[in-house]
RNA sequence: GGCGUGGUGCCCAAGUGGCCUAAGGGAGUGGUCUGCAAAACCAUUAUUCACCGGUUCGAAUCCGGUCCACGCCUCCA
């Protein structure tokens, strides 16, 4: 099966071929770790998971690297401000990403790269793009990247450097570049950057943003690689500003794939703090919403569309995983007995072949997920007409369990499989209740068990006792 | 000013020339099951895809215009 995905530098779906076979090089631009990630770079991070895990399941081994912004402006300012040694501010951010990440059951990258482990790799860049003469050194000792000397710059996001509105924003510090839209490569250290500088051919300082992904992804993922993503407001300057990096000291494409994945608002508008719409993984936490219906509502638009973040479709997907945890305790249950029945192989197939080509055109989530809620629908019919067998049962779980190789929102073992005794005693005494017709009494520990937070429901084979 | 995206039912969201009298989910309503619930099942909720005009045998899908919302144009995911 071919696999398409939206290229964006070719503003067109074309088929995906990887260089080296099944094998698939993915660089993403990672964080900057000056504060948790909020709603919005987390979406972004989900789209590039959900790539790779589709890739995966495609059959494609993948190499993801994601870098780890730990030296810049924001870093350096806010670490300075809150009086504490950038290195131990920004671990602290590190940390509470990857708290992110396992919450949001991530299929993490192979590599983390921390721009300041890499700053040799950045001054060899930069050494070679002096010498080709794509880069000078203004009065400061700062160096520039001349976009004037890459005839292609703009390329990416089609931007015709001739039509842009200039002279509005120069500030002083940039009369000394040639040419306003030229970026710093190496920044010159002054006083405001305090202790955090490296030594380099010219002089102290400390590298811009744009060229650890180039010297990072080169090291990692060679001088040509397969797939590079990342939020749309990075495709310029910062990843036009990779391609002229990359392709001006290698000579060779960058890369074959860009995908980007649209922007985030927040029930309805743009996020932002004035708002009170600005969230973190913590905030909704906090508010009660766990971390695979939020991922859920990530993922549940396609990437390429504004998506509306709203707590209502948060609570919304809590209550479809509700279902679905269910529907796979029911699923269990009968692949554990001995019950005999049809053969549905040729259901399972189909719909894993629709959720497969679904996922395979451009990661097209809502036709593959309507393919998991098919699949789901025709097994209900099939448990609510007692035919569905041991055999079977098995059969849809493992199709499930495919499925969430993919969409990573599914609890398929029960939380805290171990009751805590005080609920089981509070069952036995309401199963009494129920056999003695006492209805009032039975309701009324129902009720008691969902503020302990568990739901019971009765079954013919007895009570089935589940966390909320 | 330049470049670009989108407006589909109560909400979310696919579909981009005929299989669309528009997939799927959530929510609602009626029914089956249940002591009652929950879950599940059955039925039901857009002759219509922002608006106006055009192309076509045929348009949610193409073209033109209008309105609305949003993004990028130097370090913001």
């Amino acid at each position: 099966m071919s696999v398409r995905l939206y290229n964006t530098i070719k503003r067109a779906k074309e088929e995906f071929i990887p260089i080296d076979d099944k094998k698939v090089g993915l660089y993403t631009c990672g964080p900057t770790v000056y504060n948790y990630a909020h709603i919005g770079n987390l979406r972004s991070f989900v789209f590039e998971d959900i790539l790779k895990r589709t890739l995966k399941f495609l059959g494609y081994k993948v190499t993801q690297v994601m870098n780890l912004t730990d030296i810049d402006d924001k870093t350096i300012r806010d670490s300075i401000a809150a009086n504490i040694p950038l290195r131990d501010y920004t671990q602290k951010y590190k940390d509470a990403f990857f708290e992110d990440l396992d919450k949001l059951r991530f299929d993490k990258a192979e590599v983390f790269p921390a721009a300041t482990d890499h700053i040799k790799e950045m001054i060899e860049l930069i050494k070679t793009l002096v010498d080709k003469g794509y880069a000078y050194q203004s009065e400061d000792g700062s160096i520039y990247y001349s976009i004037a000397k890459f005839s292609a710059y703009g390329k990416l996001a089609r931007i015709d450097m001739k039509n842009q509105r200039s002279g509005v924003r120069i500030k002083t510090d940039e009369y000394e570049k040639d040419s306003v839209a030229d970026f710093a490569l190496w920044k010159a250290w002054t006083e405001g950057d305090g202790d955090n500088f490296w030594e380099s051919p010219w002089g102290k300082g400390r590298p811009g943003w744009h060229i650890e992904c180039s010297a990072m992804s080169m090291k990692y993922l060679g001088k040509t690689f397969d797939i590079h993503t990342g939020g749309v407001d990075n495709m310029f300057p910062h990843h036009e500003d990779e391609i002229a990096q990359s392709e001006a000291a290698n000579g060779v494409k960058f890369v074959n794939y860009w995908m980007h994945c649209e922007y985030l608002i927040v029930e309805g508008q743009k996020m932002s703090k004035s708002l009170g719409n600005f969230f973190t993984l913590r905030d909704l936490e906090e508010k009660g919403y766990n971390c695979n219906a939020i991922r859920w509502v990530l993922i549940s638009a396609h990437y390429r569309r504004t998506l509306n973040f709203t707590l209502e479709a948060c609570k919304q997907a809590q209550e479809t995983l509700k279902n679905f945890t269910s529907f796979f305790i029911r699923l269990k249950e009968i692949a554990d007995s001995d019950k005999k029945g049809d053969d549905i192989s040729a259901t399972v197939n189909s719909h894993m072949e629709k959720f497969s080509e679904a996922m395979s055109d451009d990661l097209n989530i809502s036709e593959a997920l309507a393919a998991v809620f098919g699949l789901q629908k025709e097994t209900n019919k099939l448990i609510a007409s007692n035919i569905l067998g041991q055999n079977a049962a098995a059969t849809v779980l493992d199709a499930f369990k495919k499925f969430d190789s993919v969409l990573a929102v599914f609890e398929f073992e029960q939380k805290g499989n171990d009751i805590p005794e005080e609920i089981t005693k509070l069952v036995e005494e309401r199963q009494t209740a129920r056999k003695n017709k006492d209805f009032a009494t039975s309701d009324i520990i129902r009720d008691r068990l969902k503020d302990l937070g568990w739901s019971v429901e009765d079954t013919p084979k007895g009570p089935r006792i589940s966390k909320i």
